[in-house]
DNA sequence: GTTCCTGCAAAAGCTTTGCAGAAGA
DNA sequence: TCTTCTGCAAAGCTTTTGCAGGAAC
């Protein structure tokens, strides 16, 4: 599922989306950055590059960009949402720490069950959370015993 | 994991959390409705039994009651938060026509992955999204042969 | 008598909307 | 030229906060 940027153009084009500078340039970020940005990072950074940039047309080309199947939309806490490309399935595990969202691959179809027969799925999402190593080495070293986040 | 009135009482007395009238409340409606309701849903219905209760007083309850660790936070779509009494690990289905989250069991443990062996997981969310069997018979008596949500 | 809870109102965030002007095809 | 995108400001939502009064223990 991981394409080129030229394949994203044509998949774009072919959804008669526009190839607004703007919106490559979100795009590139995303494939660039594969940081899980919010909304208010992909602004801040690219801001600095394109002052007359504004948040609003952050939000547009994300929601293009979502509905064309390119971008996918990250929710595991309630007050940040987060995106990413849309790539292979895979589970997220956010460190309660720092906030860092890491990748890791699962077998998406273990996950299945028959009780979900007669149901259309059309997104499987895994969200775990915890504390990421260097969080954990990070607390070890403070001599703490007990992590209060 | 699945706990009586009674149980959940001690724990919250053990944890120095107050059983306040209106907290109870909120316990108990998530007991009665296993519906994931948002702030919203809990607070109308329980205003109309109660009508001095306040939507802060159902978030503080909401909290408090997550922080004991009895209820759980769903958050599938960025834009409305859902709770849960917390119970056996299992997944959500959240059909994209009508809105309901359906339960379904997994095998948590299946999903584990060598990637986070340093990883302290303190947390596991398995959200699906689709069409569910009511909405996807509707859809065909309608003649509908593509689902536009 | 302390401590914690409650509820109102206001504030804070994030996201969406309306609209006029600009850019794209 | 016609459509679509952009950006500003304002509005809309949900959630949080501050604070005075009240309830719990």
């Amino acid at each position: 599922m991981r394409r080129s940027f030229e394949d994203m153009k044509i998949l774009l084009r072919q959804q008669n989306i526009k190839l607004s500078h703007h919106r490559l340039k979100v795009l590139e970020y995303l494939a660039k950055h594969h940081i899980h940005p919010t909304v208010e990072q992909i602004y801040d950074d690219l801001h600095k590059e394109i002052p007359t940039l504004s948040k609003t047309t952050v939000y547009n080309s994300l929601h293009a960009l979502a509905n064309a199947g390119l971008v996918r939309i990250i929710t595991i806490e309630d007050n940040e949402t987060r995106y990413d490309l849309e790539v292979e399935p895979h589970g997220h595990f956010k460190c309660e720490r720092c906030g860092i969202i890491f990748n890791f691959t699962i077998d998406i179809d273990k996950i299945s069950t028959n009780e979900l027969n007669h149901f259309e799925i059309r997104e499987k999402s895994v969200y775990f959370k915890g504390i990421c190593p260097t969080c954990l080495q990070q607390v070890k070293d403070n001599d703490y015993w007990r992590i209060g986040i």
